[in-house]
RNA sequence: UACCCGGUGGUGUAAUAGGUAACACAUGGGCUUUUGGUGCCCAUAUUCCAGGUUCGAGUCCUGGCCGGGUAGCCA
């Protein structure tokens, strides 16, 4: 395999998409489709299946349709499709004009379709089917239904509503939609095979009965299509191509078929994938609306939380987050990616792009004594090593500073290159710095430390070439800035968070100390002002976010993710 | 115990007519460095099992083992 070689290395749904081109299966269309369903927010999982499929919409010059399935009215809500608008939009993608469909009393045009936008026309497909025979209502209820339907073992009987006329099932139909007969108390289904292997064909229900306020129709229905019968249709409605689901549709696929069939429209290829799972997080909808409603995390939005708010909020990019989803691949097993190649993806994007800044996490006051008291320089500060082009700033620098208390131990062990007394080490632009003297509190705590100043290695060189074994941060005390920081660690403490003991589930592994807040941090003043969800790296510490709550009176950053840390390591290991 | 799908280093993937099992992450070590960051170099480690076909099998065949999905009027 080579290099240049342009056909290389395609997952297996692209390999069928290139296929399919080849041998010009669609008219050389390539036509993908994103269906959330607007009952929760979007996730990291869901980023695997954007990028999927728009990915492949825009490598092979394709379109992917962004399309609300939005067939269960008693789950789904406008704040959902916002933010499912939102978070695509911020990724990175684009359908078209996407502002037409926020309205939810317009129709979609462009890119943005709404899967409720085709209740008429699904409608009149299932008429098409009671015509043919192959629908019929019937009433039995839920309960009856289940016991009908047998078992996984088991083969089902016939629904003793099976073999009604076409003419009483068009009536019933009909006043079905209507409004004449209570929830649950009927329901429309296809009429396929109660003794097939497959539950799924064991003649499905297409339509139920639910007198509920839709979120964009309103009340003008009360019979809602099902998921297998709404999905087909609304694929082939748009003339999809490349039908792309999870691996649980499987089992569905003959009935997405056959309803095609019976109907004889266009007919696109379901394929499926197997969803994204991460190391010591959570990612169904189901668990993440647990964590959200019973208050292990402040809202969808949590930095903790997986959810694209989240890690929008935490300081993730959406060039990370499409690394990461192409590095990951596609199959069809299940598996489990290390949270790991995920903070990979992170920090390679984020030290190309973040500008540096200096900050104290947890601040010990620093006096130069032979430096001149009221003296304040300008020194020259590099905004971006790994980007000329992003300039200097200056940065403020006087007698009194805040260094890093981990950066100071008073008797360091072997491997601690930082300050300690009697070391010189260089304060990072600005001089180096001997540690003279430390003075400690009553309770032995170490509060000021006393140092000397080189003043020839003004900037950070010593022209006389000797070397120092560390570089230090620091915050110039009177210039310094106060600020709130976040610190963020795994939600859960095991791998598997689902991996709990014996009657007890994910909520046991939560991670008690997943957040901490240091409220007295001090940070350089260009940060003044700084925007929400700017990204800055703080040199030494890791990348850092302005969180959404920053004020004029409270500067606020989450931190995205440490940098790798060497010393961290060597002191574990050292244990 | 029915049907469907699937098993490649620790993890995620590649090997596209059967032809040297490769890449990334992680881990360990080294070099460079005004971030213990970045960059560069090196190392460790892989085809679920058993048969078969073949000069040659991760790939094809048979049998087994293991994992996942499926019994909503959810999607």
């Amino acid at each position: 395999m080579h290099a240049n070689d342009s056909t290389a290395k395609f997952d297996f749904v692209r390999a069928i998409v290139a296929e399919d081109l080849k041998t010009d299966k669609w008219g050389g269309r390539v036509v993908t489709r994103f269906p959330p369903e607007p009952n929760g927010y979007l996730h990291i999982g869901h980023a695997k299946s954007i990028c999927l499929n728009f990915g492949i919409a825009a490598e092979f010059a394709g379109i992917c349709h962004l399309r609300f399935d939005d067939t269960n009215p008693e789950k789904e809500e406008q704040e959902y499709v916002n933010s499912i608008i939102e978070d695509v939009h911020w990724l990175g993608w684009d359908w078209g004009d996407q502002t037409e469909g926020l309205d939810p009393t317009e129709p979609a045009s462009g890119g943005l379709y709404y899967a409720s936008d085709y209740f008429e026309q699904m409608y009149e497909y299932a008429v098409q089917l009671v015509k043919a025979g192959k629908a019929y209502v019937c009433d039995l209820t839920a309960e009856q239904t289940r016991q009908y339907r047998g078992t996984l073992t088991e083969p089902g009987e016939d629904s003793p509503y099976r073999s009604r006329s076409v003419n009483e099932n068009l009536d019933l139909f009909e006043r079905m939609r209507r409004g004449e007969f209570p929830d649950a108390s009927r329901t429309l289904r296809a009429k396929i095979d109660m003794t097939h292997p497959n539950l799924n064909m064991r003649d499905p229900i297409m339509y139920r009965i639910l007198h509920a306020e839709h979120h964009r129709t309103g009340d003008k229905w009360c019979i809602y299509p099902m998921y297998d019968w709404a999905h087909g249709l609304e694929d082939s409605v748009e003339k999809i191509t490349h039908s792309i689901c999870t691996l649980e549709f499987e089992n569905h696929r003959p009935l997405y078929d056959w309803f095609l069939d019976e109907l004889g429209i266009h007919h696109p290829q379901q394929i499926e994938f197997a969803r994204l799972n991460l190391t010591y997080t959570v990612m169904s909808k189901r668990k993440l609306l647990r964590l959200v409603e019973q208050g292990h995390v402040g809202g969808w939005d949590d930095p903790r939380t997986p959810t694209i708010s989240g890690l929008r909020r935490r300081g993730y990019s959406p060039a990370a987050i499409r690394e990461f989803c192409k590095r990951i691949g596609v199959n069809k097993f299940n598996s489990t990616v290390d949270i790991a190649l995920l903070e990979h993806c992170l920090r390679e994007d984020l030290n190309k792009n973040s500008p540096r800044v200096m900050a104290v996490l947890r601040p010990l006051k620093v006096v130069i004594d032979n430096y001149p008291e009221g003296q304040v320089e300008e020194l020259d500060a590099v905004n971006n090593p790994e980007d000329p082009a992003a300039g200097t700033r200056k940065v403020p620098f006087s007698r009194e500073l805040y260094i890093e208390r981990e950066d100071f131990m008073e008797e360091p062990p072997k491997k601690f290159y930082r300050l300690a007394p009697g070391r010189e080490v260089r304060l990072r632009y600005a001089y180096f710095v001997t540690c003279a003297d430390v003075v400690k509190d009553q309770n032995g705590q170490i509060v000021e430390l006393h140092c000397t100043y080189d003043p020839a290695t003004r900037g950070g060189d010593a022209p006389d070439g000797r070397k120092v074994k560390s570089t230090l941060h620091w915050v110039c005390a009177e210039h310094a800035l106060e600020a709130e920081v976040r610190l963020y660690d795994n939600l859960f403490t095991k791998e598997n968070p689902d991996d709990a003991p014996e009657g007890e589930d994910f909520t046991a592994n939560l991670n008690p100390n997943s957040l901490e807040i240091l409220s007295s941090c001090k940070v350089e003043p260009s940060l003044a002002g700084a925007e929400p969800l700017s990204r800055y790296q703080f040199e030494r510490l890791g990348y850092f976010c302005v969180d959404p709550e920053t004020s004029d009176e409270k500067l606020v950053f989450n931190r995205t993710v440490t940098l790798r840390d060497t010393w961290a390591r060597i002191q574990k290991s050292q244990r």
